[in-house]
DNA sequence: TAGTGGTCTAGACCACCAG
DNA sequence: TGGTGGTCTAGACCACTAG
């Protein structure tokens, strides 16, 4: 028995491939830096470029690597954390959010959105359509649906669409009272439309989160948000300025 | 020009034939059933095997399909709303909490736990694992870390290791008076001991949720929770109790 | 032991971006 | 226009499960 290691479970290429990686990533790259391309990887450490690319799936899955094509891949920063918890507690719009709307249509929303209404018919709703952006870069898209029940005095006279509609919908929501809200996360894949807003391409893993608003013993609006899951760190409660990374020192914003 | 239809651009293939299947799973199967295989789906759609699986990863990522290795490929059902909000608000290991203790050891946590804690050495912290199950279904695997500090009065004759020694660990926590608690929740891949235990492959797509306990002005421990992304949804607030999905009736536990 | 999904290869072509 | 990542193919073998 010379061996040193059990050969009973042998390792996946591409999971000790990711292994090796990730080492080499804390200690011979800085953040932004770009790696050599796929074709290079792949002959230096001696497996099919499409081994190589499995692992570089997953390093982008855990936010360590950003891939961009025409460019090349590049070391990512540490996720940024993006509140999502008590400070929003309002309606979507209030003051000081961190969303900008960027449109609004009526529209017949979803069947997982309609059950979330108290709705029986296929009507359609105010469809307001808001992006939130951190540090510049586009983390989120939401799409916010809000019946004609909610918004009474919607006046039909303005804008029957674009940004400004949005903000019409949005100023009259805040004339209800909340009773609360409800929140899920869950795993989900870009839609299109979504993918384009975030600067990804379609597929692209994301956090789902839905938001029930309630007022008036109703549901008063759904939203809908997509959060690009390799950049993102959902926040609840006040942890939303400490920022905790693997390869980083944590800071307190002052 | 006869087409019909603008060609500029160019969907892929694993994209159209994620939609195609997707509609196929809304019409024609029942939860639990299991699809053709790979080799049968690829031949009949006319493609190759990889580009079909493409399609199948995405599927399963959003929690449509369940695929097991020398099993098949069965349609999966909706996602379990899994609490993780208000009714937590307690130490882990509370009377009634959905964890159930398997193990402790004595170890020094990863360094991004060091630096949650207000740890400056590398000293050794207990460190309990614990399950979370729902409907017989592991959906969660956690490890705690308790600081010696926190537990001071911990009585270093009982069982060193085990499930007694977890639950010693746990009872001792609900001495100190909590302060309050932070949670954060992002995109991950399960290590291989949590892979394991979730009865998933290593890499599975995971939700990881960490969650700050402090008392006494400290960080007095630290969880660290993987739940299956492909079966949960993780639910804040009251909607613990609700079923949302594409493809069921929405529920309301009694 | 037969059949399943998981891994891996060595190519090819395409869409996109920057110089 | 050259180089990048993204898509796709047609194979092969392996690990696992169930009968």
């Amino acid at each position: 028995m010379g061996t040193t290691q059990l050969e009973t479970v042998p390792e996946p290429k591409y999971w000790h491939l990711k292994t090796v990686l990730s080492e080499a990533l804390d200690s011979d790259f800085a953040v932004g830096e770009i790696l050599p391309n796929e074709r290079e990887l792949a002959s230096r450490f001696g497996v099919a470029r499409a081994t190589l690319r499995q692992a570089l799936e997953q390093l982008e899955l855990e936010g360590r690597l950003q891939r961009r094509r025409g460019v090349g891949t590049t070391v990512a920063p540490p996720r940024v954390g993006v509140d999502v918890g008590a400070s929003q507690h309002g309606w979507p719009g209030a003051a000081g959010d961190a969303w900008q709307p960027v449109d609004c249509a009526s529209a017949v929303p979803p069947v997982a959105v309609v059950r979330m209404l108290d709705f029986d018919a296929e009507d359609e709703v105010h469809v307001v359509r808001r992006l939130r952006v951190t540090n510049g870069q586009p983390v989120a898209a939401e799409l916010l649906y809000v019946p004609d029940a909610s918004v009474p005095d919607l006046a039909a006279i303005e804008a029957p669409s674009g940004a400004a509609r949005a903000r019409s919908v949005l100023r009259e929501l805040q004339r209800l009272v909340m009773d609360g809200q409800d929140r899920a996360v869950e795993l989900g894949s870009a839609r299109a439309d979504d993918a384009k807003e975030l600067d990804r391409l379609p597929g692209a893993p994301v956090l789902v989160v839905t938001t029930r608003y309630f007022a008036e013993g109703r549901t008063a609006a759904v939203s809908v948000a997509t959060y690009r899951a390799d950049t993102c760190r959902l926040t609840f409660g006040d942890s939303g300025d400490v920022e905790i990374s693997h390869h980083g020192q944590e800071r307190r914003a002052s």
